[in-house]
DNA sequence: GCTTAAAAGTTTAAGCTTGAAATATTTTTT
DNA sequence: AAAAAATATTTCAAGCTTAAACTTTTAAGC
């Protein structure tokens, strides 16, 4: 199974089909939670945790470029949470095409709430890695980042 | 930035950022492959790789188990497919409700020449790591896989 | 200053995805 | 055998996602 004869290619293929099975279960894990204990969605949560993050407002194509979706990706799912007044848009003084989006008071009251309560579930989802195991795939994913892409 | 101090929920929280990270980097190189060279998505693709795999005409319930994806969505893709001439819907003899699914000889033809191609890009994306990387990474997403997750 | 190019965001059409409801069939229970 | 429960698939509405087209604004070159 762990064949050393088999082409350096293939169990790249390999790896690559497991570490997308992993990710789409955790992903399916946590949208039937945020769906089920707190009525939102992954994207959403996506979202709110990006700007968390930086806690100040963000622009729009900053925030794409954060989560890799496409401008229109984001312009539709920060509608939705404008509509929920958990974010909110702010006009640029210094370039008029631009757009700052940051979380409201009652934005980040909820965010805090969902993070800790995202963290519990992701942590019960990797449980079975060990501290070792954590860094290591931690560090080898990061090398695959810095690789030139695109 | 390894900081052994910091908690074991907070480090998995942040291995999972970056495995999310990567595998959407990688699966967007894909699509746009997919679309430029091929005229055709991953989605479609994964569909195909499933039947293929079997070489058998697959359950339409089985299908989406082995994608984990919903049974809407595996009907949604095999309509597409089916138009396209791709693959081809059998019923079952054993059981009404049933229906098999399969690739058609063309459909067949084209997944072997996409295979070979998409396999090059996978090697292409992931080709900084080396042997040694690929196989812990992927002997640890796998143990991450038999915790009995739902 | 004027023209052209570039950049920021939104809109649009098409496709993907989900969970829930609906349909049809089979199996189990009574 | 009839009724009830379970199974297999599709349909539906809503939301997510993308690439491409479009609008507005800014920057660069002349």
């Amino acid at each position: 199974m762990n064949d050393v004869l088999t082409p350096l290619s293939k169990r790249r293929l390999k790896m690559w089909i497991r570490l997308l099975g992993v990710t789409r279960a955790a992903e399916s894990q946590l949208r039937e939670f945020l769906r089920v204990t707190h009525d939102t969605t992954l994207p959403r949560f996506d979202v709110m945790a990006a700007l968390y993050r930086r806690r100040e407002a963000v622009k729009m194509s900053e925030l794409s470029r954060m989560l890799l979706v496409s401008n229109g990706n984001s312009t539709a799912v920060v509608d939705r949470l404008e509509k929920e007044g958990l974010v909110q848009r702010l006009p640029s003084d210094q370039d008029r095409r631009s757009i700052f989006v940051k979380l409201t008071e009652e934005g980040l009251r909820r965010f805090e709430i969902l993070a800790s309560d995202h963290e519990r579930e992701v942590d019960k989802f990797f449980g079975e890695l060990d501290e070792a195991e954590i860094d290591s795939l931690t560090s080898t994913v990061k090398r695959v980042n810095f690789g030139a892409h695109q």
